[in-house]
DNA sequence: ACAACCGTATTAGTGATATAATACAGTTGA
DNA sequence: TCAACTGTATTATATCACTAATACGGTTGT
């Protein structure tokens, strides 16, 4: 079963956007494996505190991506393989690190300054 | 006069907010200095074409944190000093950084690939 | 078989974002 | 002086994100 412990809902991205974040980061650091179970959309929502159809809005992004199974009735499980395990690794990586060195850069930081910033968050 | 050549907006995230980052931007990079010329609400919106309301919300913001200063019928000029130009670095470095780190690490990537992809991306 | 789940769909209402069309009063330069 | 700007404010409309309350039919374990 699919872990969302680890999950805080934060305000100004949408809750959906979020949930999709947290299942896909799972998907590239090997949390969340093939065949794995999705808790269903009621149980998710009365956990994160949403509305089911926020859940479900989710769950149908990541279905129209293959990445999930649902049939009417029955539970959600996670649908992976390598090619798609890579192809979320590059949307998400390159799009975490290449945006933060384009802020960072626009601020006039230098890139040993941006690897000491890494460096130094990377401990809390 | 403030230069906005470099902003192009894109959707996801609120173009108010988009615009009160990019002048934030400059100010931590020195591009924009105190006392300088803001655009008028009427011009930027043509510029960026979106509504004058939208230009006068991120504004209002920029005002609000004393980093703007705007009087009925006169044009609206920065308004800095070391102590803001200051906060405003803190505020966007570390955010930056810190949720750069934090969605690295929830994917399983060490901190050495983590250096890794900064230097990779920041030749572009 | 059947209760307790499951996914799915629909309708309605709220708040935020953004556009559109004005309006009014203060300023500034020629 | 006065026309052309400025900031500011108001009202209306549209869309999206999210909540809320249901409803329907399929699956599953006992």
């Amino acid at each position: 079963m699919i872990n969302f412990d680890a999950l805080i809902i934060e305000d100004g991205i949408p809750i959906y956007l979020q949930i999709v974040r947290h299942i896909k980061r799972g998907i590239v650091s090997g949390v969340v494996k093939d065949r794995d179970e999705l808790p269903s959309r009621r149980v998710l929502s009365a956990f994160l505190g949403v509305n089911p159809n926020t859940i479900q809005k989710a769950y149908r992004i990541l279905e129209d991506e293959a990445l999930i199974e649902s049939h009417s009735g029955a539970k959600s499980y996670m649908s992976l393989d390598g090619a798609r395990i890579a192809a979320v690794r590059d949307e998400l990586v390159e799009a975490d690190a290449k945006s933060s060195v384009e802020a960072l850069k626009q601020m006039g930081v230098t890139k040993e300054q941006a690897i000491a910033l890494i460096e130094k968050y990377w401990e809390e």
